[in-house]
DNA sequence: GCGACAG
DNA sequence: ATCTTGTCGC
């Protein structure tokens, strides 16, 4: 499918209940993945130049795979339920440089635990046909209790009654991160590769690595001697 | 009407 | 998202 840009924010509404149309919520878990791709945007302060990052772990290993990144200007401003259109254009781009396909991506934000139920994870799975979820720092829209202190344990989010997400404990004894489905993939999967896919830290490692690439790279930082392409 | 509000 | 060092605590 073909990403399209909204001229307001009343357009971007639209083009999202369109493309929530074409969602797809298994209920049912699928075999996990070998590898996850994470993605992440880094800013800079008083111009639009931007830095989009896509970073391919292994989920046995949690061992960078592959790096791609993208430059360029952002052309949309952050509007809390708009992040896609103005993070999509850039990740598009890195993920195209990619050698080997992504599997699963998993990116930092929200997939359906949205206010349209439309967040980034699900725009991008829609977009590029991709099983995708979302895990967000902090919160967004809906409630829930905590979960229990150790790492794995978990508790629903939920929003007028239904549940949207979950609010999931990667570290034991630390402040938990917020799961969602995005497209093609159960809530249950999501939760057990965030779990699966962190380890020292509270970020998942594909996201933290595309975090640290983002900004290493917009800074003008040396580039990981590892990367290739 | 008044907050809240992914990154 | 971003401006920013050390420091306290497990």
């Amino acid at each position: 499918m073909k990403f399209e840009m909204p001229v307001d924010a009343a357009d971007g509404e639209r083009i999202q209940r369109e493309l929530h149309e074409h969602l797809i919520l298994p209920t049912e878990s699928s075999a996990p993945p070998k590898t996850v791709t994470g993605l992440d945007i880094s800013y800079e302060i008083g111009s639009e130049r931007a830095v989009a990052a896509a970073v391919t772990i292994d989920v046995t290993t949690r061992a960078v795979r592959e790096v791609a990144v993208a430059e360029g200007k952002v052309l949309f401003p952050y509007v809390p339920g708009l992040l896609a259109f103005r993070e999509i254009p850039l990740l598009l781009e890195a993920i195209g440089r990619l050698t080997a396909e992504p599997e699963v991506l998993v990116c930092d934000g929200y997939g359906i635990a949205h206010p349209r139920r439309f967040g980034l994870a699900c725009h991008l799975g829609v977009l590029l046909d991709r099983p995708a979820f979302g895990v967000a720092k902090t919160s967004f829209i809906g409630t829930g209790d905590d979960p229990a202190p150790a790492r794995g344990e978990w508790s629903a989010l939920s929003d007028g009654g239904e549940v949207i997400g979950r609010s999931v404990r990667t570290r034991t004894g630390v402040k938990p991160v917020f799961v969602s489905a995005g497209h093609r993939i159960s809530l249950a999967d999501a939760t057990e590769l965030a779990v699966a896919l962190s380890g020292r830290y509270r970020i998942p490692e594909p996201t933290r690595q595309a975090d640290i690439i983002s900004r290493q790279v917009l800074r003008g930082e040396p580039f990981p001697s590892w990367q290739r392409g």
